[in-house]
DNA sequence: GACCGCTTGTGAAAACTATCACAAAAGCCC
DNA sequence: GGGCTTTTGTGATAGTTTTCACAAGCGGTC
């Protein structure tokens, strides 16, 4: 069978989309143009047409598509009609931030795992999660089936921390701390850097985005 | 004079790029190629001379580029080699990790205000900055000359935050709700969103990067 | 059932980004 | 100073992503 790439963005677009998506069925809406989508997004409608386009075709000529069925379309193709078990390495502010956060669970993920090294705060409970000594993190990943890690230690403890997650047989990590970390090419790593936002920032205030040319 | 346009990615790479520089800086090494950059950075050589050749040059051929130098160039394209006053609009955990984050201040981000909605929270302090009522975000903006905002607050909140960040003067805004906030053209807006990263690691574990071709 | 207004799905074109590959330095050694 | 090695800077090339533009399909109306 032939398969096609799907560029991060579009990807990134697709969740995107979800979330519009969501709040339009609550809203009791029926059908949605990519013109009315990609308003709201703020992209074209040609895009979302597209990115669309490569999964299927799910609209109606001349009436747009149907809200549900689309909405839940688009949670099957980004993998969000299973449950994720995911666990947190860190337990600092970060990770309590994530933790707390919402938009996880909503979205199918369950953080069934906090791991520190810091004795005063393993044994505490963030809800109803106990934080292990990441000395057991293979014991208690390969137990509660952990699927993806979240790494929120500080830059010096990553490299390792993700060792340690790859041997126990993570296959995807968030990557929070500050430095390049690698894995092996099966295991997807992704990361986010907060500083590097900010940055992006500064530069753009400096330079409103463009740079005078060299030659 | 003409301009050229400096993409996004070109700007997250020099990032990238200045984190290395400065661990190599710390480390005494003089020089560095194109070549070691890239492989520390997990990117190609050309990639690396490409993208500072945008700016000038300032390698050697032979040798490589000299490290202080080019760690001081790319501090002052990324436009860090000022102090950005910021402030933090939402005092809850997320908001807290920001806060506490050395990376911050480090690269020249001063955390000069921080705003909340929350009678509980108004008053207290974290480090030397204390919490004030979101009512008064425009005269403690203007009076701090804040240049930046960080909204961390509720989805519901982000749309009127943003509104009121603008009015008061702000030039850039970075957006962890997860919804699409309008600014207008000339104020500079990043979203993060922490749910779409754990997204993209979900379907890249379903489809492994790749779905069937539709036709 | 023929026309009309609207909207999709999609090839083709345009814009953008990354990689290649090599001539042109620069240092070094004899 | 000539030859050798290394590495930059950069046109040319290849690849990827976005936008354009329009035929085809759908529902409604007369």
């Amino acid at each position: 069978m032939a398969f096609r790439r799907i560029s991060d963005s579009a990807v990134r677009r697709l969740s995107h989309y979800l979330r519009l998506l969501e709040s339009f069925e609550a809203a009791g809406q029926r059908t949605i143009s990519s013109d009315d989508l990609a308003a709201r997004g703020g992209m074209t409608s040609a895009q979302v047409r597209k990115d669309l386009s490569h999964f299927g075709s799910f609209g109606k000529r001349g009436l747009g598509y149907p809200v549900p069925v689309l909405r839940a379309r688009i949670t099957e193709i980004l993998g969000l009609d299973k449950r994720w078990n995911v666990c947190l390495v860190g337990a600092g502010k970060l990770g309590a931030a994530l933790h707390q956060y919402g938009g996880f669970r909503r979205q199918g993920f369950d953080i069934v795992a906090i791991f520190d090294n810091d004795s005063t705060r393993i044994g505490r409970r963030w809800g109803d999660v106990r934080i292990d000594d990441v000395a057991d993190l293979p014991a208690v990943v390969r137990a509660r089936r952990v699927e993806m890690g979240v790494i929120v230690t500080p830059a010096e403890a990553a490299q390792e921390v993700a060792d340690d997650l790859v041997r126990a047989g993570v296959e995807a990590i968030l990557n929070f701390a500050p430095r390049k970390v690698d894995v092996p090419d099966e295991v997807i790593l992704r990361d986010v850097n907060l500083a590097i936002e900010l940055e992006t920032l500064s530069f753009a205030l400096t330079h409103k985005g463009r740079i005078p040319t060299t030659r």
